[in-house]
DNA sequence: CCAATCGCTTGATGCAGGTCAATAGAATAA
DNA sequence: TTATTCTATTGACCTGCATCAAGCGATTGG
């Protein structure tokens, strides 16, 4: 069992160097869509002390694995990780993917233990943010407090559109959702929202939208052929995105 | 549009009495499960300072729909309700049912408006509680605040069940799933876990499971003839238990 | 460098569950 | 009570996606 970048900013191991992971929340670029959204400076810097850096993960390194204890939620600060639980017959459900400014772990406040496994999908860089400091530090500062609630609150609507999504639409209007969602949380970071390339497989596309990987594929290059899409393996042209967006048939 | 609720137990309106629905927090039968459950004697007094009760809403009433104004979040106290939203080509998705003790409403915090519908599928009774006054109250009761959190940590994990349920089992798995789970919230409540009356109609429970009425039909009829269920229009009883687990095909 | 492995694509076929249709039973209104 | 409407059941048929299978490009290790 690996540690969860506990201590790596300990004195005696890696020597603390200009590395951009050695940020504060203060300066961190994604600030704006992250915790601190709500804070004024000096709260920020309140935050600031509970928050741990580490060093980056490899991919396919965890941070975390379904039953493991609870004791903090994450921040991704770059890179991309997925989510996903296994089922009692040993399949994998994704239940996520996660960009820098978005936050993991969530679900594993109720039982104190982790209800899902997080994992690498690249080379990654999180914040950890202890819990029981976090729920502290929201006692005294009320927008943090209300801000956290609205975190918890989206992931639920987020998790309820995917309910909608895996229940009511075809392959081609998930797929089509999904590139749609990687292009507005690129936009949110001020990435290209048209051009990009995906971290994560076809299987883990298709276990995530509830499809085969074969099904992925025919609708990418069904997609190619409409030019809709341009794909070139990972890489992703969006190419008319108001078609996409009829193909996605979802609201915003 | 209706005023949820508001104020019926103003002087003037129906006299105050005996009713059941005037029950506080401490002498309601449902605190054990419902949000006082973490409190002490005295602290539950001021829970149910600022929890307001209203005369029962009838069937096919709504407590609030998607795109009010979020001021509250609702707990049942009896009945059933059934909370949904609606797509931009006008189809219904149903998110969730909810029995006594369950709460409403978490997924309006997010954006301050609520993001799905509820409505009653017989009639109910609810407790309003101003999410301005929880907020403030929870700063000050630290095992409220947990407490509330780990119930809005509970609706992403079950959220995240149903996803699983949706994308990777089978029309008599989903069927079989949520018998099971309408039988374990009956248990909870301490009424009959192998018989009770369905307040929701097979349009209803196909939508919530993405499938059609026909299915949910069928897959009833079949599971009749295994002598697993006895269905009568509504009125269910799981006579084999076991069965039914396996064939749900999920854990616990 | 080549070999081996892994991930992706494409085609052929089958089936679970959707769609359409008809009927029957329950609930509600007159 | 009967008429009307709503809900549930059952059957026949069809289709979108899964499954099975084969081949190919990309990545990794020796």
């Amino acid at each position: 069992m690996d540690n969860h970048l506990a201590a790596q900013d300990s004195p005696g191991s890696i020597p603390r160097c200009t590395h951009d992971y050695q940020v504060s929340c203060g300066n961190c670029r994604l600030a704006g869509i992250c915790l601190p959204l709500a804070l004024e400076t000096e709260d920020i810097d309140r935050l600031d002390d509970i928050v741990q850096r580490g060093k980056p993960l490899q991919k396919n390194e965890h941070i975390y694995r379904e039953g493991d204890a609870f004791n903090a939620i994450f921040a991704v600060r770059s890179g991309t990780l997925k989510a996903y639980k296994t089922t009692d017959d040993g399949r994998e459900q994704v239940t996520g993917f996660y960009f820098p400014g978005e936050i993991l772990a969530l679900d594993g406040i109720s039982e104190n233990v982790h209800s899902s496994s997080a994992i690498a999908l690249e080379t990654s860089a999180i914040c950890e943010i202890p819990f029981d400091a976090l729920e502290s530090l929201s006692s005294s500062l009320p927008s943090l407090q209300r801000h956290f609630l609205q975190l918890m609150s989206r992931e639920i609507t987020e998790d309820q559109q995917l309910i909608t999504l895996l229940s009511k639409n075809s392959a081609e209007e998930r797929v089509a959702a999904l590139m749609l969602s990687i292009s507005t949380r690129n936009s949110r970071r001020r990435l290209s929202p048209t051009h990009f390339r995906l971290s994560m497989s076809r299987l883990d596309i298709g276990n995530y939208l509830g499809l085969t990987v074969e099904t992925v594929s025919r609708v990418f290059s069904r997609m190619q052929k409409l030019n809709v899409l341009r794909v070139d393996n990972k890489e992703i042209e969006i190419l008319d995105t108001d078609s996409l967006r009829t193909m996605a048939n979802v609201g915003s």
